[in-house]
DNA sequence: TCGCTATATGGCGATACGACAATATGGAAA
DNA sequence: TTTCCATATTGTCGTATCGCCATATAGCGA
């Protein structure tokens, strides 16, 4: 029940949500996440403490970057499930469409930078 | 966004969830709901609302008795999904298992008192 | 070493939530 | 009508949550 609820809890909030439809697309930095989102750094940390004690993402360290992926099943159960169905949920919604075509951007202007 | 935080915030709350699979065994009325979760009338009520605006559960009104039922998919996708999860989920938490073994015996109690 | 950047943590204020008791509503029975 | 019973609503209280700012911590480069 526990396990249950702490997945639940961790999507019940939008920006939350945000983060994890943003981490479907690749994996990102706090930074990235906070420019993405803007919200104050703090709290994207925060948040993604949250989600990370439900399973549902991961990270890893890359010198002073730590950089976030959405989970692989490792941990919940009910985090994967949960996952799976976002994939598919919340592809029409405005704001993160909206995120989404920024992030797009970053990474051609990236590309054209390289 | 708004309505799958809906659902999410509705199931990040134990006692909801307990009602929610209480509900999967059979309606129940909100006196019944209250006497097996132990908690006050007012309280199953406005959990009861919440689940309903989630589109988890529905209602139908039998004189004075108000008697819920899981939703059949009338309202949100978002729901049905995860009330089809949650048949399969929770199934060996220890709390839950003692509510549906006093529900059990209720049952059995009416049928030889009739 | 000293900064500079990326991230995490602590603390605060505003708001939301979950519990209960008390009260309102509305049907059923006397 | 009056009296119950089932349910909903309202008020209150303690706690949790989300946002921010300010402050650690930790790696990288000068």
């Amino acid at each position: 029940m526990k396990a249950f609820v702490r997945v639940m809890k961790a999507l019940s909030e939008p920006n939350r949500v945000r983060m994890v439809k943003l981490l479907g697309h690749r994996e990102l930095c706090v930074c990235e996440l906070q420019n993405l989102l803007g919200i104050a750094q703090s709290t994207v940390s925060k948040h993604l403490k949250i989600l990370e004690e439900a399973g549902l993402v991961a990270y890893r360290k890359e010198g002073s970057w730590i950089i976030y992926r959405l989970s692989q099943g490792e941990d919940s159960d009910y985090a994967m499930v949960l996952l799976e169905h976002l994939q598919g949920w919340l592809e029409h919604d405005p704001q993160l469409l909206q995120m989404v075509t920024r992030l797009a951007q970053l990474d051609r202007e990236r590309i054209c930078a390289a």
